[in-house]
DNA sequence: GCCTGGAGCGC
DNA sequence: AGGCGCTCCAGGC
């Protein structure tokens, strides 16, 4: 589809080819005329071309009482909406007069620029909306230029026949839109919006019904206010809503001694009653802190954590004030009341757990009223009174649709100041997205992008124009950063979006456009966000409330929880997601962009298919219903959950869990409470925050039988062990007493409880999630489900499951609220035992287990026969389940073969049967080929020979085969064959570069070093990319010569081949064989053009330097007296037995009708365990021998 | 040779 | 802003 942007011709509304293009342009263009359309004071819609040709004054605002109509056709109209006559000629006529094109579209930068230095001095004016006035006007401005009868001319002359590239947004809008009708447009009718949607209740009470989705407080300014933001339907669609929930009060827990202490802090013979407590409270605190007013009341709850000498059931004295009055301190205590719980407990938190909310659903609000002054930008606003007036609704309808709009950003440095400034800003945007329905069809519905002129350079003549024409992109141009920003905030302003998406969006973006907003003194820049605010937020942790109001989804952030990759740029995801290639633009390919149109033109489609990618991934990794499951699950916020941190979540879901079975949770200790909390002595919680060390003793791990193995292997492992064993050992904070267990050794004696204590909480909350679980997965089961649903539970699933599985991470994290060591300490102790229990009763069972790590073990079948293998393990399966309630084995697979190097480090062919044929599938697990650590030419290096390893081929052939792929790997590398992108070594950024106290040590991290410099952005977590190259001396370390690869193509840098094929090649290979016999260390290194000298394996030759070729040499065995080797045959079972002669043997079976030839491998491993037999047998006389000594 | 950081895996 | 267990590489002594 090549259309232009709203042609002068295409505006006559009767005129010939009203197509689609044109249709969608006008809709376009009218919603950006609409803008003005102010929220809540104004029905009017301001835009007009007379306001504007009238006059220029600021004050023409919305309020200046200038009604007038869109100049552009609404389709379709409601009846709902005054019809508006549209008004043609005024525009026309500024067309045909606005002939210097050209000029003006460098002009028109200056213009739009001014109009904004005259707003400047409106920054104050309570009602913000004057500026956007403003702003739009201008955006009328360049719509008129945009249609003068020379573009026209242009765009139908221009065929587009480049693409940026084949994931081009442009592309993706033809093919999406091109066979769609007008796009659904509901947000462009005008809503009355002046009155509340009320509904009545039963008792004919007034409510109103919304959808919340974010919640924000300002703890320090308005104590007691929660801001709820969310979607509120009217008029038949949605618009924006936020509820003021103010006057939540503080509410605190006094647990009365039991005898009162005298004055003196001694304790008395006195009884304490309820009385003594509120009379303490009110002559001592309330007087002081002026609390006038307060109501209290005895209440039970209960207590389970981690303070010691709390009673389990205990009376309260529960009082309430204004948030307004200060909180005692958390460890405070009285003459008559031993401590006080809740108060640091915040007011969203309050409202949040007091009031039932778990994640974004239907709430109603009682008696709201509708707010004097808006404090938001929402459509709607509205407020309300205390906990009671806000719940969740009895009905829950399905979310309602919202708005999401992706983000992309192009800063450029500016060489005077050296700081990055935005310069373009490109978004898509989708307005009927569906939290937990089927995926949307489209993409996206609309775009936006607007550049600026940097300073020195010029704005090629007639990009809009190409833009138009080429990407039917409606490109705004402004000449200052500024004018930018505000054109940005009036269109997202008017976009109203729910959801914005980008990439580092969280982590970098947010901060930079508050950066740019704050240092070019762009007025309303709260905009950003739905609350209306004046002073910018600061320090850390911006993302969550620069933007309050709007969820912020950075997709980098959702990636690092979702999937495990090299690296979480964008450039990695789009190839390993998506397939798709993208390359970043550096900051000189941006400068440089503005030498000519074609580039400039580049840079804004990059910068648009940034935006699309990063929705693409979104979609693709269903980042945002998951993240909505989740929150529907744990009970927290959604703009948490898309923060990342697993923590918080489970604090939720407890929190919620435990108030609502009486319990007071353990309260949250600020940084300030925690060295006060200093009561135990020494060690505890202080070494357990450090990193490094472990605070208690995790899964088991039982030692491999390495070699290589090509007879079928059994894997069984249990299904969730550690939540299993939660339930079926009944841990809880409620049942096990841990409170009083501080050293290690209490810990160790700490055993679950009896049958007969009733199920815990944490026990409950996972059968819960368990079994809705399984529910899920029983509807998934339906055949007759389409792809969308069953995407949908599958989504729901995980996220059940991936909660279930938080829960004991959580309860061993020393910063959380619900931290409980010896609880985390009593699950683990209870896994080890049972891995310990399953290989006993394996072994029992006359197997070999070979392997084991935590919830798994792996068996020896010792046989090639899949269905002996099958029933084998089925029997295993049979056998351990029998010991268990809930606990649960399966077969996790069976290997057909298997090179077990290491703990945790193994290779298998796995095979299980699809639809009658046998389908193989390689594990890779540990090794050093999966690791971001290595380059790729190791890695290709190391996949080639497992290749040819886990093929079971002949011994000699595979000696031959490595020997020659390893020359010629040499070959290749010393003859610069090798692209240089398999020289690239990754490694993480753990901290910012200065804060490394070796940096030298670490070629990441020098490398980073040199980032920084360059203006680069770095931060923790980042993946650095280095090339260790020849510098100089040789003898140098390595670490120093490490670079960047892009330092090594513009410096021309010579890669160090040697280091490459001994430290990387080398070693991963040399680890790869060292069980193969015939494949050592020294000749790998040999064949690799290495010394092999320094590769020799220990033993050696003792005398010295001598060359030590002699594997021909035999050695001298004691003939007579040796046991015969026996091998089973794998075909036909028999033994077969074979005597040390001296001489060569062919390794044939004898047995009746099998002449099977036995594999080097398998002769090798059977020798393995043999070799292995006799030593434990050697050593067992040896211990014997001793213990007789003794 | 032993020990300590750091990375990055497995579960 | 879940846990611990286990290789590996470098450096410093």
């Amino acid at each position: 589809m090549v259309m232009g942007m709203g042609g002068a011709k295409k505006k006559t509304k009767g005129g010939g080819t009203g197509s689609e293009g044109s249709v969608k342009n006008d809709l376009v263009l009218n919603n950006i005329l609409s803008q003005i359309s102010v929220p809540s004071t104004t029905k009017a819609s301001p835009s007009s071309k007379k306001s504007k040709t009238l006059s220029f004054s600021p004050r023409t605002g919305p309020k200046g009482g200038v009604s007038a109509p869109p100049t552009r056709p609404v389709l379709p109209r409601p009846v709902t909406t005054p019809t508006v006559k549209v008004e043609m000629p005024l525009r026309k006529e500024r067309v045909v007069k606005e002939e210097e094109e050209e000029v003006s579209t460098f002009d028109f930068g200056s213009v739009h620029d001014e109009d904004m230095m005259t707003t400047d001095y409106l920054v104050d004016v309570p009602d913000g909306l004057t500026q956007e006035f403003e702003v739009d006007e201008s955006i009328n401005e360049e719509d008129d230029k945009e249609n003068t009868v020379e573009q026209a001319k242009e765009r139908r002359e221009t065929v587009p026949v480049e693409a940026v590239s084949v994931t081009g947004w442009e592309t993706v809008k033809e093919e999406e839109f091109s066979s769609e009708t007008t796009p659904n447009r509901k947000e462009d009718l005008n809503i009355d919006t002046s009155s509340l949607p009320l509904q009545e209740d039963a008792d004919g009470n007034p409510f109103i019904r919304f959808y919340w989705l974010d919640a924000y407080e300002d703890l320090y300014r308005q104590p007691g206010v929660v801001y709820l933001f969310g979607k509120i339907p009217i008029q038949g669609t949605h618009v924006s809503c936020c509820v003021v929930v103010q006057n939540i009060e503080r509410c605190l827990y006094f647990l009365p001694r039991e005898k009162l202490l005298s004055k003196s802090g001694k304790p008395t013979d006195e009884d304490v009653s309820m009385k003594d407590v509120y009379v303490e409270f009110n002559e001592s605190f309330a007087e002081k802190h002026r609390i006038m007013k307060f109501a209290s009341k005895s209440v039970d709850r209960k207590y389970a954590f981690h303070l010691p000498d709390i009673p389990r059931d205990s009376k309260y004295l529960e009082v309430r004030y204004s948030a307004r009055h200060p909180a005692p301190p958390p460890t405070s205590s009285g003459l008559s009341y031993s401590c006080v719980f809740g108060t640091n407990t915040t007011s969203l938190e309050r409202l949040i757990i007091g009031c039932g909310l778990k994640g974004p659903c239907w709430i109603d609000v009682k008696l709201p009223s509708p707010s004097t002054n808006s404090v938001s930008w929402c459509k709607i606003e509205c407020i309300t009174d205390g906990l009671t007036s806000v719940g969740v609704a009895s009905e829950q309808a399905p979310p309602p649709p919202l708005t999401i709009l992706s983000l992309s950003i192009k800063t450029l440095i500016n060489m005077h100041t050296k700081t990055k400034e935005i310069l373009c800003v490109s978004a898509l945007v989708h307005k009927d997205f569906s939290l937990d329905g089927a995926p949307p069809t489209k993409l996206f519905e609309s775009d936006l992008c607007c550049i600026r002129t940097p300073p020195d350079r010029h704005m090629p003549l007639k990009v809009q124009e190409r833009m138009a024409s080429e990407k039917n992109l409606k490109l705004e141009v402004t000449s200052s950063e500024r004018s930018l920003l505000s054109f940005f905030l009036a269109r997202l302003a008017k976009i109203d979006p729910d959801i914005i998406i980008g990439h580092n969006l969280a982590s970098q973006w947010l901060e930079t456009l508050q950066h740019r907003m704050f240092t070019c003194k762009v007025p309303v820049w709260s905009r950003i966000g739905r609350l209306r605010r004046a002073t910018m937020p600061k320090g850390k942790g911006i993302s969550s409330s620069l933007c309050c109001g709007r969820l912020v989804c950075d997709v980098k952030l959702s990636a690092k929880e979702l999937i495990r990759s090299r690296s979480y740029d964008l450039t990695e995801l789009a190839s390993s997601i998506l397939q798709l290639n993208y390359q970043p633009m550096e900051n000189e390919d941006i400068l440089a962009a503005f030498g000519s149109i074609e580039r400039v033109c580049h840079l804004i489609a990059h910068t648009m298919d940034e935006a699309l990618l990063s929705l693409r991934l979104t979609r693709e990794l269903s980042v945002l219903p998951l993240a909505y499951q989740i929150t529907r699950i744990a009970g927290n916020t959604l703009s948490r959950t898309l923060l990342g941190g697993r923590s918080e979540r489970n604090e939720y879901l407890l929190l919620h869990a435990f108030t609502q079975q009486g319990y007071l949770p353990p309260d949250k200790l600020d940084s300030a409470s925690k060295h006060h909390h200093g009561n135990e002595e020494e060690e505890e919680s202080a070494p357990a925050s450090k990193r490094g060390k472990s605070s208690y003793v995790g899964g088991l791990v039982l030692d491999p039988k390495t070699g290589f193995y090509d007879r079928l292997i059994l894997l069984l492992d249990f299904n969730s062990l550690y939540p299993s064993i939660i339930q079926e050992y009944n841990i809880c904070f409620t049942t096990i007493d841990h409170a009083h267990c501080n050293s290690d050794e209490d810990i160790g004696l700490l055993e679950p409880p009896g049958d007969s204590v009733p199920q815990g909480i944490l026990p409950s909350q996972i059968r819960v999630l368990v079994e809705r679980r399984r529910q899920v997965k029983r509807l998934m089961k339906d055949p007759g489900l389409s792809p969308e649903t069953l995407q949908q539970y599958d989504i729901r699933q995980k996220a059940l499951k991936l909660t279930a599985n938080s829960m004991y991470g959580c309860l061993g994290f020393s910063h959380s609220r619900f931290f409980a060591k010896p609880l985390a300490a009593v699950v683990t102790r209870k896994g080890r035992q049972i891995l310990e229990q399953t290989r006993d009763l394996a072994t029992k069972l006359g197997l070999d287990v070979i392997y084991g790590d935590t919830d798994s073990i792996m068996i020896d079948s010792g046989t090639k026969d899949l269905e002996v293998a099958e029933s084998l393990a089925k029997k295993v399966k049979t056998e351990v389940n029998k010991l268990y309630r809930l606990l649960e084995i399966d077969v996790d697979g069976i290997f057909k073969c298997m090179l077990l190097l290491k703990k945790k480090k193994y290779a298998a062919v796995s095979i299980h049967s699809q639809n009658g044929k046998l389908i193989e599938k390689r594990e890779l697990k540990g090794l050093d080929i999966v690791r971001r650590d290595w380059c790729d030419l190791a890695k290709r290096a190391g996949h080639y020979i497992l290749d040819k390893i886990l093929a079971g081929h002949n011994i000699d052939e595979l000696i031959e085969e490595i020997q020659t792929f390893l020359r010629q790997l040499r070959e290749d590398v010393l003859n610069s064959k090798v692209d240089l992108r398999e020289f690239v070594i990754t490694k993480g950024l753990t901290k910012m570069p200065k804060d490394y106290p070796d940096k030298k040590s670490l070629p990441h991290v020098q490398v980073a070093m040199r980032m920084l410099s360059r203006q680069q952005y770095v931060q923790p977590g980042d993946v650095i990319p280095y090339v260790v190259c020849l510098m100089g001396d040789d003898n140098v370390s390595p670490s120093l010569r490490a670079y960047h690869p892009m330092e090594v193509t513009q410096q021309q840098l010579q890669v160090d081949h040697k280091y490459y094929l001994q430290h990387q090649v080398h070693a991963v290979v040399g680890r790869l064989c060292e069980p193969i016999e015939g494949l050592d260390s020294a000749h790998l290194a040999e064949w690799l053009g290495l010394d092999p000298s320094s590769y020799v394996q220990r033993g050696g030759g003792g005398g010295g330097g001598r060359g030590d070729e002699e594997e021909e040499a035999d050695v001298v065995l004691p003939q007579e007296k040796s046991d015969p080797l026996c091998v089973s045959c794998p075909t036909c079972d028999k033994t077969i037995s074979f005597h040390y002669t001296g001489k060569k043997v062919s390794f044939v079976c004898g047995g009746r009708d099998c002449h099977n030839s036995l594999s080097r491998f398998y002769m090798m491993a059977a020798l393995g365990k043999a070799l292995r037999y006799y030593i434990s047998l050697y050593y067992q006389v040896r211990m014997r021998t001793y213990l007789r000594v003794l």
